[in-house]
Formats: structure tokens, sequence, C-alpha cells
RNA sequence: GCCCAGAUAGCUCAGUUGGUAGAGCAGCGGACUGAAAAUCCGCGUGUCGCUGGUUCAAUUCCGGCUCUGGGCA
């Protein structure tokens, strides 16, 4: 087994990013973000992604790497972060696994791909048409018939998810339940060690938010989806970002600034708390409680300690 | 000063022909294996403005008061 990688996650606008770079710098590390937002171009400042001077010349990968007009999903960036993780391991260095899209960072340390289908595939077009015409109803009476543990684990209502789960069996023959045991009785790609942060009070957390969301729009974030709104299509992935989908209503002229900031600020939070519920229940993660006006090198020298008592060195 | 309307959950409001009340949003909690900053689920948190009266019983009916809109002066 090599050496751990880190990972370094929790809720939007935490400090994560400041937190993996320092941390990169003190055990020679680089940094692969695990970001479903600022893997995108021209987003820098709806996504908060790093500036050059915030990443202090520590490497950092996976960011700004697709043309928002394409929709990337997990399954494309497993394929194409894990050589990345394994050429920083092969010279020597640490990855950082440094961003808040749980999904992406859990299955880029497992081993095993997704099963076949994706968005805007045949067979997933082919179901959406179907949902259109008839209904959920006998999309759910069919993925009972075949795959009755998904039918019973899915919600009626995650439309998502039920026609997902039908596509793995019309694009393999197999069930999505199968390929879900299947992958995780394997064990994982890497090994890893969880660092998470989060301010301690709910309260304070808004407040950040909020005040970042102001920063955004400072720095020109109205701008910055008007640019992005004349080269990508109006149901792009990249355009339900957070920040962007709330303004786009302004540009249209349907909503006054005001709103549009109030909404973003209210999305935000929203996100944040999903975020704290998905990682919650990761075990192997360790919490670092952030408090108002407390000096960010506490929390990095917890986590150094934290690091350093975990065979980090 | 007078007239009219309103005052119910954090917000916007519904409702109770008198038996202490419920929607949406917010909030809180949860799920999550190719859209995941997405998608979905669960939970009502309340001096019904204050004060007298009628009544077995008033948030509801009646009087007074306060506040907020609008109108007339």
């Amino acid at each position: 087994m090599p050496e751990p990688i880190v990972c370094v996650t929790g809720p939007t606008g935490c400090g994560k990013t400041a937190l993996g770079v320092l941390l990169a710098e003190r055990f020679n590390g680089e940094v692969v973000s695990a970001d479903s937002m600022q893997i995108y171009r021209g987003m820098s400042i709806g996504s908060a992604a790093p500036t050059p001077g915030e990443t202090r010349g520590i490497p950092h990968y996976m960011i700004a790497v697709a043309e928002p007009s394409e929709s990337w999903s997990v399954a494309r960036y497993v394929e194409a972060a894990a050589p990345i993780v394994d050429d920083i391991l092969s010279r020597g260095k640490r990855p950082f696994l440094v961003g808040g899209t749980g999904l992406w960072m859990e299955a880029l340390l497992r081993q095993g791909g997704f099963a076949p289908g994706r968005s805007g595939g045949e067979v997933r077009r082919e179901l959406e048409a179907e949902l259109r015409r008839d209904g959920i109803g006998p999309l759910l009476a069919q993925l009972r018939e075949v795959d009755p543990d998904a039918a019973a684990r899915i919600h009626p209502a995650d439309e998502k998810r039920v026609l997902r789960a039908l596509e793995v069996y019309r694009e393999t023959g197999r069930t999505i339940t199968a390929h879900n045991l299947a992958t995780r009785a394997l064990p994982p790609r890497y090994r890893a060690v969880w660092l998470g942060l989060r301010y301690s009070d709910r309260a304070e957390m808004k407040a950040a938010l909020d005040r970042r969301v102001d920063r955004m729009m400072e720095a020109g974030l109205l701008e910055e989806v008007r640019a992005l709104l004349g080269r990508v299509p109006r149901d792009a992935t990249a355009l339900q970002a957070i920040g962007y989908k709330e303004l786009l209503p302004v540009l249209d002229g349907e909503k006054t600034l005001q709103e549009g900031v109030e909404e973003v600020k209210l999305r935000t939070r929203q996100y944040a708390k999903r975020q704290l519920t998905w990682f919650r229940r990761n075990p192997d993660l360790h919490w670092l409680e952030r408090r108002e006006g407390q000096d960010f090198s506490e929390v990095v020298d917890a986590s150094t300690n934290f690091l350093r008592a975990n065979g980090v060195c």
C-alpha cells in the first residue's frame, strides 16, 4: 500500500483551499481539486477557484480544464484525475485531494468504475422521453420488476435516480444494485486520510458565506456570468452552479440585482448544509472546527498534528 | 382629527358558521455509485396585537386601546 493521499473537504466557504495549499507546502504535496464547478474554465470567481497567488506555487490539477459548454460528470472526472494522482505518487510527491464535491472524492478513491450510460446518452434520452410521455408510473413498475432492491431504496419521486437505475439495466442487462454491491466489495484504489473543515457555529458560517458572496459580486461575478452565457447553452451543467443560475434572471431583467444576490446567498448556505450532511456520514473524517476570530494557523497546526499522528510525514 | 382595511409561525398569507390553527417559503434533519453547486425525502417551530365584555368555552362575536397601510380633512 502506498503512502496515503490526504483529502481536505468540508462545506463551501470554510477555507478548504487555503488549508489544502498550506498542508501541501508542509508535506511535499501537490493539489488535485475535487470540485464539480472549478473544473470549468471561465468560472473562477463564482466557483472560488484558487488564484495564482493563492496556489503559492504548489501545482494544482483539475481546475479550469473543461469547457463549460461540455458537461462533465463524476465518471469523466475520475478517468482524468486518477492518472494525475498516480503521476504525483510516482514522482514521490503526496497528492492532496481538496474539494467539496463528496461524490467525486469518494468515486476517485474507490476502485471500480461506474456502470455504463450517461446523461445525454441514447438510452437516457429514451427514458426521459418515456417519462414525459407516460409519467413515472410505468418506469417505477419496470424498476420494481427488474431491480426490486433499487425500487425499494430509491424514493419514487426521485426521478433522476429511477431513470439512472433503469438505464443501467437497459445498457448492461445487470442491475445497478448488483453493480454497486460489486464495486463496494473491491478494495479502495488509494488509501486516504480525511480532514474536514467547518465552522462550529451555524450563524458564523452563514455570515462568512454572505460576506463571500458580497466579495464575489465586487470581484465581478455578474460580468463572469454574462460572459459565460455568451458561449454555453442554457442547459449546460456549468450554468447549474450556484451564483450563476440565480443571476441569469437578473441579466434577463426578471429580477433585481439585490434579489439575485439574496438568492445566491440562500442557495449557498443550503448547499453548505447538504455538504455537511454528506460528510457527516464519513466515519474516517476528522473534523476541524473553525471559530470566528480564530487564527487560521491554529487550524493548520491542528491539521499538521493530526496528519503526523496518522502516518503522514 | 375622522373614515375604511389589516394585525395569526422567522417571512407572505389562509382559516376557524365559538371547542386554542395550517399552507408556501425560510429553518432543522436525512438520502445520495455517470447532471452531485444536481436530485429527492421527513419534521410545524404559535401568548392567533393588547384589554374588557358576552358565553360552559373567545384566536373567532361585541366594546375600548395600540400599531400598520390607504382615504378624507
